[in-house]
DNA sequence: ATAGTTTATGCACACGTGTGCATTAGCCGT
DNA sequence: ACGGCTAATGCACACGTGTGCATAAACTAT
């Protein structure tokens, strides 16, 4: 049952040479006559030859294999990060291994720890929950790392972010709000992801103050959760919607898309018209955004190109050039959930 | 900058001992003294120490790894398949190496190729499209296989698959909607995907059998394209309205979610009322099927349970018990976009 | 006390590939 | 013809780990 795959010794054998010359010739090193070099090579192919690249990973030390850790594997918005990060890393010559840390510190590190093991060449990680304590041990890991939607300080210089500007996205939308005429914005956030809810909230909150619109807190619903799967994010939506009705907003911003969908959900429910009397906006711009009923008005952030990007930063530090960060700029998508205040 | 490592070399050096002795205390061999032992395991803690996998891999010829192959990264519904198959791996201490194919049938086997010069244990295929020419290049890997939605038989016994059964799905679609009222229903197809499409036809040609109502040429459109894609699909499910309304169907079965919601919006912009006027059912149950409008009647596939039963069915290979295909059953998921015929 | 037995450890090889260095063969120039 | 140089190849080691076998040490039984 075994299966006994051929070795360049056993090319060697039939071409009665050294194995040393057969890995040189297969490698087109101009130290073996091009005669011996051709004849090799003929060889390798005919008797099917696929090179071990185990072995080779031991002898090179570089296993030419980048770890991928998502918080959610089946989550469209990861779904198109991974995308990007595939695409790149295949024409680089890398292979993608794929993990998830289902927004938990402790898997994430335990994913990180098995990755190390395999001795991947770099680590990808989106949306990282690494804290305190723990970046000094992924500080210590010393592999190159490159976070995704989430950033953080490097004291060893071998770790990297690329992501998108939460607080200049929430600022896009909740100026398009203001512009609509709208004085009572709410928020809905979530507070599994702390870190860009809380941009997203500063985005907010700035928007308001250019244009002179008082903060109040009433108008500010967080829904806890850990889990940060579709599920938990629509059923907040649906939830929250009674409070911020109760706080009077005539528009409301979401945390992201699927938020968004629960209050559409909810309004339907209950009757109330969007955008004629609550406009909604979400965040994300997954594919769904553009086919629920109304089409959502949203931030769209560059999914894929964060994933090719932050894979290209990572063929950088794989490559001894220096690893810059970036701060990718969303867009609004104009679509059908958010329309002018209604006058009196 | 190369980092390095520490091995057990290392730790035999510290703890004056010899390397064998190191490998076996850390894999708690009887043979070493219980107090060796424990002092080397404490050791290896102290120093840091993590195992090489590619060593290991390279001594036990396994490496733990198993590559996935699928049409589409992005796509929802094998976002969930992976999503199944990348829990089991892990509770089974195996990896997964993630790879799209883009439904190219050279792309897949170029994938294949990389897999097996990294020496996976074995390979899920999504979907697969290898046909007859490849299928023998395919078995002369030796490599244990199993594909996911997709049916192949095998000569060397280590070709298996898991499925759901489109056949069944379609004719549980199409019966529900002969028990609507309709008799006059369309089939929405693609045949970029020529598999299941044929089966789902199948289903759809045996339910309309079974209730006595003729098959009509005229009221199948099937869309042609390459890629797979969402944007395909939806435009698919767009562009055909018109000729599935000219045979006069007061009902439509499509091929998938995505083609159903093209058919939605094509409704939408010419103001046909759904389910009112027209019937739609969809296929897949991807997670957007609840959230438009209307929710769209669907067949569920068990997604995550076809990507996490193909990694059991692997474990069993890869642990030389007989591997078993599977054929799922779909589930009927009832919602809004089909309703009974309007009378008259 | 000695032979036999058990227990604990090290030696040496294997896995498959890459590469520095030595060696051999072939060639050129005087 | 002979020394020096280049071209082509093999030897031997390295990468880090696992394991069969030999060996040494300690213990048991007579």
């Amino acid at each position: 049952m075994r299966r006994q795959e051929i070795s360049i010794e056993d090319i060697a054998r039939a071409a009665g040479v050294s194995h040393s010359t057969v890995s040189r010739a297969l490698r087109d090193s101009t130290l073996i006559s091009v005669n011996v070099r051709e004849r090799i090579q003929r060889l390798a192919r005919e008797m099917g030859y696929t090179p071990n690249a185990i072995a080779q990973s031991l002898q090179t030390r570089q296993t030419s294999m980048i770890g991928l850790v998502v918080t959610s594997i089946s989550d469209p918005f990861w779904g198109d990060v991974m995308k990007g990060v595939e695409e790149v890393a295949r024409e680089s010559g890398f292979s993608v291994i794929l993990s998830a840390s289902h927004n938990d510190p402790d898997q994430e590190m335990m994913v990180i720890e098995t990755f190390r093991r395999r001795r991947v060449d770099g680590i990808l990680v989106a949306a990282s929950r690494i804290t305190g304590n723990y970046k000094a041990r992924l500080d210590h890991i010393r592999i190159p790392t490159v976070l995704i939607n989430s950033q953080a300080e490097s004291e060893a210089g071998l770790l990297h972010w690329v992501s998108v500007d939460d607080r200049k996205g929430a600022q896009l939308a909740v100026e398009h709000l203001l512009r609509l005429g709208h004085r009572s914005i709410g928020y809905l956030g979530i507070s599994s992801r702390p870190r860009s809810n809380q941009q997203r909230l500063l985005g907010y909150q700035s928007a308001l103050a250019a244009a002179g619109v008082p903060f109040y807190e009433a108008r500010v619903v967080i829904t806890s959760g850990d889990e940060a799967s579709h599920e938990e994010d629509v059923a907040a939506g649906q939830a929250s919607l009674p409070r911020l009705l109760g706080a009077g907003v005539t528009a409301v911003f979401c945390y992201n898309d699927m938020t968004a969908v629960g209050v559409l959900m909810a309004c339907r429910e209950q009757g109330i018209a969007v955008p004629g009397e609550l406009s909604v906006t979400g965040y994300d711009d997954i594919r769904m955004a553009s086919y629920v009923t109304p089409p959502l008005t949203t931030v769209q952030q560059p999914k894929v190109q964060l994933g090719s990007l932050a894979t290209l930063v990572m063929m950088d530090l794989l490559n001894s050039r220096p690893g810059r960060n970036h701060l990718l700029t969303p867009t609004l998508m104009l679509r059908a959930s958010a329309a002018p205040l209604a006058s009196g």
